[in-house]
DNA sequence: CGGGATCCGGCTTGATACTG
DNA sequence: CAGTATCAAGCCGGATCCCG
């Protein structure tokens, strides 16, 4: 489980690199940071969280991405989903193991840029600035 | 600088929240996270680099977006572009002590999926082995 | 070398409707 | 409630040409 090997895809005695073209690690980067994903995955470090009050926590995902976006990251072990077949459906989603430490990552990257906005959003009026109001 | 406020979009007293829709920081984050600019972000990491060199770190990515990809960070004051007006031309890419901090919580992630990739693939082996082969 | 401008195909996304 | 199916639109991203 430490220092793992690319068997198949970045080359034979080669560790995982993101940076490799064809590297499965770039793939699930994706699945992690991508547009839903990064917000899915901060959403259910609150907690287990139904598929409706997910889309509450994660405004603005529609249904169909919602949906997507949990299927990537359950085939990637980041997310564990049960579901009870009672009458109404009830289905919760949860974070594993490995879903936890990769969102407790993620959430130290969300927090610092939530916590530096201002920087961010003054460094846009100069750069907006400079370029002749362009 | 310390706890900013965000004042026009998130409403009047409430931090940056990047679950919320209309949260500029969702805007940033985004920048920071998607596609080609976690790489590009990373890969700047290592060190001040110029135009190409940086298309060779993050493979795959074309002019376009790596242009693209470095304007968004530049505006946002991630990067900084340091362009010397000589023959042939000479431009240099960095990150900005903002980028830094970012960067080194982006390759945490990174690196965090790397050293747990072999996790990944055998949880997608079970999921798809468990779904009957679809 | 370091890009900008343009064209264009296709995948991603978002409504909408429907199912269990 | 918890999704899937369908479909149109639009944005992403690559290829190409061009410029300084």
């Amino acid at each position: 489980m430490e220092t793992p090997v690319c068997t198949d895809a970045c080359g034979p005695e080669q560790p995982f690199d993101v940076f490799a073209r064809t590297c499965p690690s770039r793939e699930t980067l994706e699945h992690v940071t991508g547009r839903w994903g990064s917000l899915t995955v901060g959403a259910l470090r609150e907690g287990p969280c139904r598929f409706n009050e997910l889309r509450r926590r994660v405004e603005g995902v529609s249904e169909k991405m919602l949906s997507q976006t949990l299927h990537a990251l359950e085939r990637d072990g980041i997310v564990n989903r049960e579901a009870q077949p009672t009458n109404p459906p009830r289905v919760d989603y949860e974070l594993t193991p490995l879903g936890i430490e990769v969102a407790d990552r993620l959430l130290a990257l969300i927090h610092y840029l939530e916590g530096n906005m201002s920087a961010v959003l003054t460094a846009r009026e100069t750069y907006d600035g400079t370029r002749g109001g362009r």
